[in-house]
DNA sequence: ATATTGGGTTCTGTTTTCATAATTTATAGA
DNA sequence: TCTATAAATTATGAAAACAGAACCCAATAT
């Protein structure tokens, strides 16, 4: 039994151009030509074309008609909203994921956890951190909330490595075992307001 | 001076079809089919995968690779987790909208209201229900956190008409009354604890 | 009757080709 | 020298053409 060989020349361009957008070896502003890609993916510009369309979709890029699609600008506001929405459905998806979790579901973020803390490059810490908020909130069963907030947590992370690239320092997160805690005595109210604060520290 | 000639066929198409979804004219499941709906365009059926995508994107159609794109099918659950993301999105919108919200947005609020009040069917009032519900966020000058609201108010109203499709009672709604009363004192607690309560009572 | 195989049809994803809008470069004028 | 216009180049958006996967339906086997 073969999994998923329906992945599409599109799907695989866009995933591309995602990474390298949040890895910030595309630059905000920055032009995404079409048969400049199509030519490094060795593809037509087509497929091509729909991956962009998706990317925009996803927050990932800015198009204007007939003038080209660009990777999206980051100012304060930009980084500002971000914060507010992932404020405003984290918690809930939290809320709602805590009474559904199943063990696989801890386990899996408590390997992210410590994937998190043997990290020594803020580009794999990044992406374990990215694991664990999704494993925390993947029970709540929702999947527009949770492809919304991933989206976010993506935008997020671009933000973080696009500004503080080089600096790395070892740290062991506090809040992370303190949710994982709260979740693990089915403490809803204490996952989510560590959360809260968790998040509130993002800038 | 011209107003956006820069309409390209597949937006056209997007929202032409956006349209169809909402009033129920294509229903939950239909198969959605490139060329059929490239001839009704006089297109060739790129532009219409485009539109295709979008409409994926935004959560009114579920495409599965090489098997087609389908309208997105409503089940209950559907329905409590666009409640569950509004709810916790569109407070938080207007919370930050009130400081900012000019004298324009608040007549176009009040505006959108008059619409709802004399409107006599369904498909009237809801438009004029989105438009309130819209007019009284966008002062919060967040593009992300409106464009997701907008969405989830698109599906919101494509569940009202399809299930209550036929009944119309003419209604005065005293909650947008009330919302619209708080933000011109500037009195943010209660607009938006009226808001949640309004919110809530969606089914 | 039910399940299965094969062939024909339909549909999707992609490439190739093309028209036209946008951008750049070159040229002429003030 | 700077601006404005025109020509050449480049890029986007759409059409046409095509390959191959999915679907349908009839004929065959169990």
């Amino acid at each position: 039994m073969k999994t998923e060989p329906n992945i599409t020349i599109s799907d695989q361009i866009q995933l591309a151009l995602t990474n390298q957008i949040i890895r910030g070896q595309l630059l905000p502003d920055e032009k995404l030509r079409q048969d400049h890609i199509a030519k490094t993916f060795n593809t037509s510009h087509v497929p091509v074309r729909e991956a962009l369309l998706r990317l925009e979709a996803r927050g990932l890029a800015v198009s204007i008609p007939r003038r080209g699609v660009r990777v999206a600008p980051f100012n304060p506001d930009d980084i500002f909203e971000i914060k507010a929405m992932r404020l405003a459905l984290e918690p809930v998806a939290l809320r709602y994921a805590i009474p559904k979790m199943t063990p696989d579901n801890l386990s899996m973020a408590k390997e992210a956890q410590r994937a998190c803390d043997d990290a020594n490059d803020l580009v794999s810490w990044e992406q374990a951190n990215r694991q664990f908020h999704s494993a925390i909130l993947v029970a709540c069963a929702m999947p527009r909330l949770l492809s919304a907030i991933e989206n976010l947590q993506i935008q997020s992370a671009r933000h973080l490595l696009g500004t503080w690239r080089s600096t790395w320092e070892e740290r062991t997160d506090r809040d992370h075992t303190a949710i994982l805690n709260a979740i693990t005595r089915k403490d809803s109210d204490t996952a989510v307001s560590v959360l809260k604060k968790h998040l509130q520290r993002l800038r």
